[in-house]
DNA sequence: AAACATTTTTAGGTTAGTCTAAAAATATTT
DNA sequence: AAATATTTTTAGACTAACCTAAAAATGTTT
């Protein structure tokens, strides 16, 4: 069995280590988990007996094959859960990742293959993020940020790097969302500013901006 | 800050003192909670101390107010999410219970607002058990059980009491669900089965089936 | 490479919820 | 009402997940 402390955890490295790539060390989880280092060498030991982590004193953790799977399935349950939020129960995309940190956590197989049917098998949640599948496999889009984006060039908007409230409010108030057509007119040398016109109207966003927003060329 | 187990206990008090009118026993809770009477009395204690429950040594427990409030919660999240099962999910009426007994602890008010509107305000569950509203108001039918129902009056099926995966199987398989329509034909006084016409067949069910299964005259 | 800074681990303690075993209170029988 | 049975509580321990403070390992300067 496992708690739902371990699934978090789990979660958090896998992040952490861009997808269960890179080693992550200690005070990185910590921070993440909002928790102190001694406490996460507890569970790091204790993943690691359990066989979700591979872990050597003082080199920091890798997920295991088996800590991967964790990972992935409380991702696809959340980006489930976060779709059916939006889709059917009117949250809007800056509502729903509380929540979904507690319906992810929910087991039952049943539950999330029936939803998944319901929801008509979504390849992507509300922020743009892939799927996994039920084997754990994710549909990848190629996608390029809008910081690094053509002059002249139209694009779609498919996806957000940054899910904080106030970043995609600030989207909302600007009328862009997944799907949003838009144009790079100009890059400003200056500040790195960017302008860009939207179906009928027409915006400048700072860089840090740019640097949050995924676009796919049309 | 109430915790899972605080509520599973209060559930489960609410329940035992049959909706918060008797006084519950020590040992009837721990029976419930499939734990031990010690841990019991630590938890009533607590849940005392915290003003959801009423104690005095040796006296049993009982609800207060805001316990009651805490419980009626939990039974319309319960209720509502086992709608959703059924009705949205493809689970069938012995499938829901597990599942709704983790999803009825996920704390927020615009989830479970808005599952209410998105299943157009559900007034019972799959077992025929009402539904609290937001206020905590039940809308209660008049039901009778079976085994009181009159020989020859024609009722419809609206609700259950043993809600074990056995009992509605049993059910299923004779086509009795919520809203048939059955007439009572003889009660047979040497072992109290009773024979009765479904829409087209006719079953004669013992008095443990009798017990268990509540009508509404129409 | 020695000195200093940072990161990580260990040691020992806390809390929530559980347990067993024994003691105390209540209930039932004779 | 005394004896016995049952129920409930207390006392003391356990585990998971957390903490602080100190020790140990690793990294970075100079």
């Amino acid at each position: 069995m496992i708690t739902l402390t371990e699934e978090n955890y789990i979660k958090a490295i896998y992040h952490l280590s861009n997808n269960g790539e890179k080693t992550v060390n200690t005070n990185a989880i910590a921070s993440a988990m909002q928790t102190k280092a001694s406490s996460v060498t507890d569970m790091i030991k204790k993943l690691s007996e359990k066989n979700y982590a591979d872990y050597k004193k003082y080199q920091g953790v890798t997920l295991t094959d088996d800590g991967r799977r964790v990972a992935v399935n409380i991702i696809r349950k959340h980006r489930l859960w976060e779709v059916f939020l939006v889709e059917k129960l009117n949250f809007s995309w800056d509502e729903v990742h509380e929540v979904a940190e507690h319906l992810e956590h929910i087991k039952s197989d049943k539950l999330i293959d029936e939803l998944d049917a319901f929801l008509e098998f979504p390849t992507h949640d509300p922020h743009g993020d892939p799927i996994p599948d039920k084997e754990g496999n994710f549909k990848h889009i190629e996608k390029i940020v809008l910081a690094k984006a053509e002059v002249g060039s139209t694009y779609k908007c498919v996806g957000v790097d940054d899910t904080s409230s106030k970043f995609l409010k600030y989207l909302d108030s600007n009328h862009i969302a997944l799907g949003t057509i838009i144009t790079v007119k100009h890059k400003e040398p200056y500040d790195n500013s960017i302008k860009l016109t939207l179906e009928n109207s027409e915006i400048v966003v700072s860089q840090s901006v740019a640097k949050n927003l995924y676009l796919k060329k049309i």
